[in-house]
DNA sequence: GCGATACTCCTGACACTGTTCGGAAAACTG
DNA sequence: CAGTTTTCCGAACAGTGTCAGGAGTATCGC
């Protein structure tokens, strides 16, 4: 329902109707409207990090870049509403739990150990990394949903990234 | 109201209060709660506007991009709610009327007009330009509002954009 | 197999939201 | 002063998330 609708038409009554059961018999499996956000946000969060494990970095740096780029921007344009609630506050009453933000935690570590691994290891250069990448998703998602103006400047944005951090021009 | 409470929080009911009216007065002057975003929303772009025109643009291609890159991010980090209205998607259900987005589209134009003064033209350089901001932007609200953390990796990202799209390493 | 306990679900209701209708004042205009 | 327009409100509607209390049902210990 929220893929489709949208995570903000998400209705609890809707959804009680789409199991046959009244709206109250759903606070028997979730505390709350948001434990239902918090739910899905606990999925999508499990899910990245497992496709951050399932990934196996090349030593060289750019072609890790390019594939961590590649698999976070994919991510985040093949499921929208899944993107807005993991990264964008687009449900500003909704706030983690501590479990579930521990998984977003441990995502952000995972990536950032990766980074790390392929020699990138300032701050500042994870926070440039990380703000040229998610620049990328969500433009993408803004200005040209279902489309790929903004995947295909990833290689390129690699490109800037690397040189800038690396230096040289190879690769 | 929203400034401080926050884009989503704001109720008609209590706007009416604030201003010692019965709620349904209030659509003597608003034909909805989204005409009321819609203000918002065309009064921030022309804001962002009248900075753009204000700003005297350096003919060195450096010094303008920092400049720009400045303007925005600042804009951003100053009104959260603002930035979200104008720019996220925290409120799924308004979308500006045509009047509105007409002057968003003006700001867009202006930007490009500007940035192509200074050498840039090519539409992949500028979707890159935009990413790179507006990740910027995102990043610094979302991950340490009221901070700096991004704000000072401005000119580093300018250096890293203008050595990739101009290339040589001076200014 | 039986009694106690735990779980599941529903009825009813509360407080809140944005919004429409119809009418009453108030302000402005000729 | 008469007529028209603007401003405002009372009542009400459909919708939301949520809580309290009570049935019915499954499960567990003996």
């Amino acid at each position: 329902m929220v893929r489709v609708n949208g995570v903000n038409a998400l209705s609890l009554r809707a959804l009680a109707r789409a199991v046959d059961m009244e709206p109250q018999s759903l606070y028997t499996y979730f505390a709350s409207k948001n434990a239902v956000y918090d739910q899905l946000f606990a999925d999508g969060n499990r899910e990245l990090l497992a496709r951050f494990e399932r990934l196996d970095v090349s030593d060289e740096p750019r072609p890790a870049l390019r594939a961590i780029a590649h698999l976070f921007v994919s991510f985040a344009a093949e499921d929208q509403a899944r993107y807005e609630l993991l990264f964008l506050r687009t449900i500003p009453e909704f706030e983690p739990s501590p479990e579930s933000y521990a998984i977003a935690v441990e995502v952000f570590s995972k990536g950032r150990a990766i980074l790390a691994s392929v020699g990138l290891r300032r701050d500042e250069d994870f926070d440039l990394w990380t703000a040229l990448v998610s620049g990328l998703s969500s433009q993408q998602l803004a200005n040209d949903p279902g489309g790929d103006r903004y995947i295909k400047l990833i290689d390129n944005s690699v490109a800037m990234f690397s040189e800038h951090v690396f230096g040289g021009r190879d690769s």
